[in-house]
DNA sequence: TGTCCTAAACGAATGGCGTTCGTTTTAGTA
DNA sequence: TACTAAAACGAACGCCATTCGTTTAGGACA
């Protein structure tokens, strides 16, 4: 009893913990994370101030092993497309965590600075500015759609209440599990930097609306150390 | 005490006094549910297994008020376009239901009803079997993560922690709330289904898939006496 | 019409879970 | 070396979902 010579707890640890509860069950309680970590519940609440807390440490655990994650090249489309891709792993390697990250929506600053990446993209791609929060939103929408259709079980395809033999032939001709989540995300992805190629790099010369004159910034995009400075 | 002369319960009335209470809090429990009815939480139970049962009775009773949705017209996109846009409307008039309806995802009948209208509609439109459930998935995706985004509060695009000019500029460019998701929301439609029409209708004449020869079915939807037979 | 089964309410009880608070011991610091 | 704060523990509280036995009345069937 009393403080320990070496501190038993720590936020990494509570978070490490409490993934490999949610991976293995779907779910987690504060006194499966103190038994896992030999230690009492109220021990807890000296590193995180609750249940929500732990979530958000979860949160950002998983999306801070991803700091570095996409080297930026010429085709700003398949720039994107690797972010988007990278973007959607890190949800992916722990679909039992999706639906309790997705149940509250928080602006982590991990995330925002995801968005920071998209916007660089985007906007050298010439995506004007008015346009540019609701193309991050589409992204953004597409992907944790996506993210939770892999946790969702391949029941939810069961085509017992199917009506029309169209869905059924469908449903028997896909996959399951996450070789069809992967596939259609792939599609999304498509489909969706199809469109906006077309729409604001319609020509192989160059993008038809320029970005606004400025400073080109050189094409990094944020590396770990501008997203945790010292 | 006793069975009561009327019923005092019923799977509609749970879970509109449910309903009512997450849209005013964003959450219910079992004795504010039997409180708004007038009624122990016990007798609850006489009606529904559980609290997730409460849950998948709210989403039953929100698709059904949506059962006659959409009329079918000649231009595949444009009626794909409305079921869309059906589909996240009856999220949208519960933006707080949401996270409870996707933390743990079902297949509920009145869902999958809604993929045969969508498997009917891309099957004549010329999107082969093989290829049907991605688009489906691809565009389910894109719907719950739209929904999502509406419940997302306002908060979540605060440009504290943007780092780059781009993002801080498109977030004061953007609007707020509600009118900033709807657009968004139309503007992944306008991409998706622009890359869709494009893949599977390039031409003017006709689809360049025609779909496979068999029975030309009538172009009438399912309709609400088809989901619901007596 | 009378009898039986079941629906539908209630009350009490239970077990778990998140959280708080006071206590104790020790690490770090001036 | 004294003081502050960190970090563990134990006990307790209150809420909440769920279960079970009891009671009363509705409906079906002989």
């Amino acid at each position: 009893m009393g403080r320990p010579a070496t501190p038993k707890l720590s936020v990494e640890k509570i978070a490490t913990a409490a993934l490999a509860l949610v991976d293995a069950t779907g779910e987690f309680t504060i006194g499966q994370v103190a038994a896992a970590l030999t230690v009492r519940p109220s021990s807890i609440y000296n590193h995180l101030a609750g249940k929500v807390e732990i979530i958000e440490a979860m949160r950002t655990q998983v999306f801070a092993s991803h700091a570095a994650w996409v080297a930026p090249g010429p085709d700003w489309a398949e720039t994107l497309r690797e972010l988007l891709r990278a973007y959607r792993d890190a949800f992916a390697r722990h679909p039992r965590l999706i639906p309790l990250l997705t149940a509250h929506t928080v602006s982590s600053p991990d995330v925002v600075h995801l968005y920071d990446d998209f916007a660089t993209v985007l906007s050298d791609a010439g995506v004007p500015t008015d346009e540019l929060l609701d193309v991050i939103t589409v992204l953004d929408s597409f992907v944790i759609g996506s993210a939770l259709d892999i946790a969702a079980p391949d029941q939810v395809w069961d085509p017992t209440h199917a009506r029309t033999p169209e869905l059924v032939a469908a449903i028997d001709a896909a996959g399951q599990g996450r070789t069809r989540a992967d596939r259609a995300f792939e599609l999304g992805l498509d489909l969706l930097l199809g469109s906006l190629t077309a729409r604001f790099s319609p020509a192989e010369a160059g993008p038809r609306r320029p970005a606004e004159a400025g400073p080109r910034r050189d094409a990094r995009l944020s590396p770990a150390s501008a997203r945790h400075p010292a």
